[in-house]
DNA sequence: CACCATGCTGTTACCACAGCGCGAC
DNA sequence: ATGTCGCGCTGTGGTAACAGCATGG
């Protein structure tokens, strides 16, 4: 990743997909991403210009650049002059924006980065996360676990009404073209700095629904059935959050609310890099940071998480956004995905000693197509 | 409370080999 | 520039082995 577009290989990148875990000059961001439904709902921000691989988060004033939260903490560090920048944060944005959308977003974005109006942008020129609002089935209220929702653009700013059911969402701010300036210094970073990244969107339950193309099924992997993912083989994984967390509640308190603290996990997890299972006590915030979702496991308490889970969700909402995630968990599909039907063919004929496949010709204890030995 | 045995669940390695990708020519 | 060849790697499923956790004595 970084310098030269994935796609064509040849523009500048300039745009992160963290769906695709790609970066993208500006044209084929467009192109990947007018392709279909699904591809517009990708979330994407500018690529950190420090590094280049790392979504930015935080638009530096003072040195015109934008920054990923790794390259931002090492640049402006509290010890430094430069802890006292200004900086603003950078929203993500989905669908298929124009560049003066973009303009409308990222007040330091310039038109002239654009490569020109495409199909895409005269057809859908709409950012948007209304389709991905309604698609979800949680209660609005459930979403007030989230109280960061500015990290997507909201471009014909109507977010806070849901079009398909007319509730409101007074969880979900309105967008707000203006640029949020960050006054506090860097320095100051324990509890303050991951509240203001913007990447994360809806942490919530809707997180399902909001990565459903591919998030969703990549957690699904990790955590196959609900019993896992609301049962003690997760407590490990809190625990293992908990020590980082500098002031998040006790552990006894985040498991007493063993389905919400999940949820929050699991939505985390779905956000972070793909794989939890490598972390070791050796790796960098850096080397899990995905703007914030992963690196605030290391780094502190995650914004969306309110300092008093349990008081501030009605029990009778809980359990019923729960009752509503375990059947749209049941209707998910967990079919293992295979890539080669040609390789799956000749794996399900083949014949095997203990499950093992044994040379053709040689002694099997298990036939699977007629269920014989040959000895 | 600590320890141990038992049972259960989840994860991983293993095997052969067709087919794919890539470099060399 | 294009086609051919050879080599190395990948991925496929059932099973055993192993790890980890919960429970009861």
């Amino acid at each position: 990743m970084g310098y030269i577009c994935d796609f064509c290989g040849d523009q500048p990148s300039l745009v992160y997909c963290r769906s695709d875990a790609a970066c993208l000059c500006l044209s084929c961001d467009r192109n990947v991403h007018s392709a279909n439904a699904l591809s517009k709902r990708h979330s994407r921000t500018l690529l950190c210009e420090r590094c280049n691989s790392q979504p930015a988060f935080v638009r530096c004033a003072e040195e015109k650049v934008s920054l990923c939260q790794n390259c931002d903490w090492m640049g402006h560090d509290a010890s430094t002059s430069n802890s006292t920048h200004k900086r603003q944060t950078i929203n993500s944005y989905s669908g298929c924006p124009s560049s003066g959308e973009l303009s409308s977003i990222w007040s330091f974005f310039s038109q002239s980065d654009s490569a020109g109006e495409s199909a895409c942008e005269q057809e859908l020129g709409l950012m948007s996360i209304s389709e991905n609002i309604e698609s979800t089935s949680w209660d609005p209220t459930v979403n007030t676990i989230s109280h960061n929702s500015a990290g997507v653009a909201e471009v014909n700013g109507d977010c806070n009404v849901d079009k398909g059911s007319g509730r409101t969402r007074t969880s979900i701010p309105e967008y707000r073209p203006a640029p949020q300036l960050l006054d506090q210094p860097a320095g100051s970073t324990d509890t303050s700095l991951p509240k203001f990244c913007p990447q994360t969107k809806y942490p919530g339950l809707s997180e399902d629904d909001l990565y459903d193309d591919f998030n969703i099924d990549e957690v699904d992997l990790n955590l196959e059935n609900y019993e896992e993912l609301f049962g003690g083989s997760s407590i490990g994984l809190v625990n293992a959050i908990q020590p980082a967390c500098s002031n998040a509640a006790s552990a006894d308190s985040v498991m007493s609310n063993k389905t919400d603290s999940i949820l929050y996990f699991t939505t985390k997890h779905a956000h972070s890099s793909l794989s939890f299972s490598g972390l070791t006590g050796e790796s960098s915030a850096g080397d899990y940071q995905d703007c914030g979702a992963s690196s605030m496991l290391l780094m502190g308490e995650p914004p969306w998480c309110p300092p008093c889970t349990e008081s501030s969700i009605p029990s009778a909402t809980r359990s019923d956004a729960v009752m509503r995630y375990k059947e749209k968990k049941k209707t998910r599909k967990f079919e293992k995905r295979v890539r080669y039907a040609s390789r799956k063919a000749r794996a399900d004929v083949r014949k095997r000693v203990k499950g093992r496949f044994v040379k053709a010709g040689d002694a099997y204890d298990y036939d699977p197509l007629n269920q014989t030995r040959s000895c």
